[in-house]
RNA sequence: GGGCGAUUAGCUCAGUUGGUAGAGCGUUCGCUUGACGUGCGAAAGGCCACAGGUUCAAAUCCUGUAUCGCCCACCA
């Protein structure tokens, strides 16, 4: 016997020999597995942010992914899983600025834009590493060869062209908009990142001429020359749109006019409002279809503008109060409700509160018309026309792509039917710099400046690159097919993996990212990303509650595989972890499994004691033959269970087998039958003994591979060196 | 305001097409049994949130209610 198994099993003995040993293999690489003409396997890593280090979803990510992966590969497919990390724009600048700020007290505009940079590029190295060994750490069976940044040289080449292309087809176009500025990172955020927050704070009802308007931001008012009400309300049918009303407003007489329109809710307040186009999205809304002047108010820094009289130049917060003061003192003041809830605007990256602002951004057009020259998707055909929003749809809603779970699959198509045009520009330093070039025209003082989109910048003199940067899902957007090579088509890799058959990522990104891929593979590729979406739930504490920092709660999954080891962290992130649902972790469950490791390791000190003169070509006795055929049952179903995504399934289905049929069962019934059984019982036994323990192994090494394959190693005879590489057992054949 | 999910043993949760309720941890009792005490054998513990309905049969399907959680939305 090999005397490693005299002692317990210990995985931390084992597994980093292992992952070696599988590196060295080359059987990570497609090149080395399946065949040349047979059937592929290509999922991408979903990138994680190289923001300092992976936590435990990523981990149950990695554990799904893996599983997947050794399944598939094991099954004879040409498997590709392309590992990655994302650059993350404004989540590592902000972390970046956040640590510099607390060493040295300095911003990034004291290092300036250069230095800056480099600074987060350093930290972003470290944080790659990080990641890197902790994906090894947890088995993970990705393809180091073809691991990609999605901010190196070659996806910024990838985004710059699809930049161009969006550009030249007026699907990109540069516009002054309402958007959501954060005030304390000085940028643009877009709808997606924002995080809505109940907030108690007093509600003013302001006399405006004849009318009470109600508001929570009386110092957004001193512009407001626009009275807004349905058109239906009989309480103001005396009031015609467009006309003119004198009236004595915060700082003086001013000319206000009536507008009508069916935004406005009846049943709110008085049913009249006046609006503010610069600093709110409806209210810009409203003033777009009645081509309302707008005028800012408050600067990006919080500031109130000249407009505000005396107020000028004071922060908001400040001056609220002394605004209501003033309103009171005028008679203006009606009356004020101090529990009104409402819901603020924060970045969920950095915690400022969001002040919409108008602002010239660049945006990519959701729903303009464009023909896409060559198509892949099926019901749409080569050069026919469309939108963003139609192709994302249909593709989801023909069946193309299929979403897991797929109630999902609802959400997503309310998510398209109310996206707004995506604004993709950030004021900040740290991402894709956005591939256009301004010059201004020397010889005719104050006409507009020449513009140039490409991919670098043009050569001759006098252009500046647009200052800003592009949003981080952009880049993300085009990662299925940027990491196999586009924009050459050509390249093995993608003629041969693209479009990637699964994506497995959190519910959480559908529309951050799945979304922007099916968008942009849609558009630039006329194809789709990958055929099936695997949606992954929240790990969340024993208590349930959500992982954070504040709460002390998280869990280190390096700590975990220190601790339990990688196998045992794995069955316990993917047991009882079905598609789209939070799994609730505790130490207890991963102890529970780190035993059973131990008893896999104890199954296999006596099978192999007890099989070392097995004769593979023994009969079967009845009953032995009904053993067989009953795990052949288990074979069938947990196979089934995979190919269905069921993960959670499959790993509990093997795990129960091996425990409490196998061990309890026949290895219980063989320690009579080896002392008292007949010559043949015996040989049928122990036949039985080896096989199904040979089948365990490999079924269970999707989901536990470290010690199945260190046992595997142990073993006398397989049909295979490396575990990872066994063919998974068929058992069609055998169903009579 | 709209949508989605959850509610099952002391705790955390499974329960795949409806067929007399399961796991892990915890608790109690007994076992140094020739793979394993990280174990083995046994036991206690559940009107499956509530109210109706469909069915020979419901934790499972339908309707409603309650509580919790999540997502979406331009109510000033």
């Amino acid at each position: 016997m090999d005397e490693r198994l005299t002692k317990p099993y210990n995985p931390k003995e084992h597994e980093d020999t292992i992952y070696e040993t599988w590196q060295e293999s080359d059987f990570f690489m497609p090149e080395k597995t399946g065949t040349k003409d047979g059937p592929r396997f290509s999922i991408v890593l979903p990138p994680p942010n190289v923001t300092g280090t992976l936590h435990i979803g990523h981990a149950a990510m990695l554990a799904v992914e893996d599983s997947i992966v050794r399944y598939k590969r094991m099954s004879g497919y040409k498997t590709l899983w392309v590992p990655g990390t994302d650059h993350a724009a404004i989540a590592t600048q902000s972390r970046v600025e956040a640590d510099i700020y607390k060493k040295e007290k300095k911003t990034r505009h004291d290092l300036g834009r250069e230095l800056f940079l480099k600074r987060v590029e350093t930290f972003a190295k470290e944080s790659h590493d990080t990641i890197v060994n902790q994906i090894k750490k947890m088995g993970a069976s990705v393809d180091w060869s073809r691991e990609a940044f999605t901010l190196d040289e070659k996806r910024g080449r990838a985004v710059n062209i699809a930049f161009k292309k969006m550009y030249d087809d007026g699907l990109i176009y540069r516009g002054a908009r309402i958007v959501n500025w954060d005030p304390k990172l000085q940028t643009t955020v877009s709808d997606d990142e924002i995080e809505w927050r109940e907030e108690t704070s007093p509600f003013y009802y302001l006399k405006y001429g004849p009318f009470v308007i109600g508001t929570s931001r009386p110092e957004t008012k001193f512009g407001d020359k626009y009275v807004v009400m349905h058109p239906d309300d009989t309480r103001y049918s005396q009031y015609k749109d467009g006309q003119k009303i004198e009236l004595e407003w915060v700082n003086g007489p001013i000319t206000a006019t009536i507008v009508k329109d069916k935004a406005i809710d009846m049943a709110f307040g008085t049913g009249v409002m006046t609006i503010t186009p610069w600093h709110d999205a409806a209210d810009f809304e409203i003033a777009e279809r009645h081509k309302l002047d707008k005028e800012q108010i408050i600067d990006e820094r919080g500031l109130l503008l000249p407009v505000a009289g005396e107020f000028a130049g004071q922060h908001i917060k400040k001056a609220r109060p002394l605004i209501i003061e003033k309103l009171k003192a005028k008679g203006l003041l009606e009356k004020v409700d101090e529990k009104y809830i409402h819901n603020i605007a924060i970045n969920s990256r950095g915690e400022g509160v969001i002040e919409p602002q108008i602002k010239r951004q660049w945006f990519v057009a959701v729903d303009k018309e464009f023909s896409l020259p060559h198509s892949s998707i099926e019901g749409i055909a080569s050069g026919s026309t469309t939108t963003l929003k139609r192709l994302m749809r249909h593709v989801v809603e023909s069946g193309q792509i299929q979403i897991i779970p797929e109630r999902f699959e609802k959400i997503y198509f309310h998510w398209i039917d109310n996206l707004h045009d995506w604004c993709i520009s950030r004021q900040i330093w740290y991402g894709h710099r956005i591939p256009v070039w301004y010059r201004s025209k020397a010889d005719q003082p104050g006409a507009d400046q020449e513009i140039f989109v490409g991919i670098k910048q043009p050569d001759d003199n006098g252009w500046m690159q647009d200052s800003d940067t592009l949003d981080t899902w952009f880049s993300s957007g085009l990662w299925t097919f940027s990491t196999l090579g586009w924009p050459d088509e050509k390249k093995p890799d993608f003629k041969m993996f693209h479009p990637t058959d699964l994506l497995e990522t959190g519910y959480d990104i559908l529309f951050f990212w799945v979304a922007r891929m099916i968008l942009m593979t849609g558009y630039l590729l006329g194809d789709i990303p990958f055929k099936t979406v695997y949606l992954h739930g929240l790990v969340r504490d024993a208590k349930g509650r959500k992982m954070s920092k504040s709460l002390g709660n998280t869990i280190d999954p390096l700590h975990l595989i220190e601790k339990y080891g990688a196998d045992a962290t794995r069955m316990a992130l993917l047991v009882g972890a079905p598609p789209g649902n939070d799994i609730n972790l505790s130490e207890d469950k991963i102890r529970g499994y780190k035993h059973f490791a131990n008893k896999l390791w104890n199954i296999a000190r006596f099978v192999i004691t007890n099989t070392d003169d097995v004769d593979m070509n023994a009969e079967y006795t009845s009953d032995d033959k009904k053993m067989r055929d009953g795990f052949d049952e288990e074979i069938k179903n947990i196979t089934e269970n995979i190919e269905k995504y069921r993960i959670d399934f499959a790993a509990d289905t093997i795990y129960q087998y091996t425990w409490h049929a196998f061990a309890d069962t026949i290895i219980e019934e063989a320690k009579i039958t080896i002392k008292n059984g007949s010559i043949e019982e015996r040989a049928s036994r122990k036949k039985l003994l080896l096989s199904i323990f040979t089948d365990i192994l490999k079924l269970l090494h999707p989901f536990t591979p470290f010690v199945t394959e260190t046992i595997w190693s142990m073993l006398p005879k397989k049909d295979s060196e490396l575990l990872m590489v066994a063919p998974w057992p068929d058992v069609k054949e055998n169903k009579s």
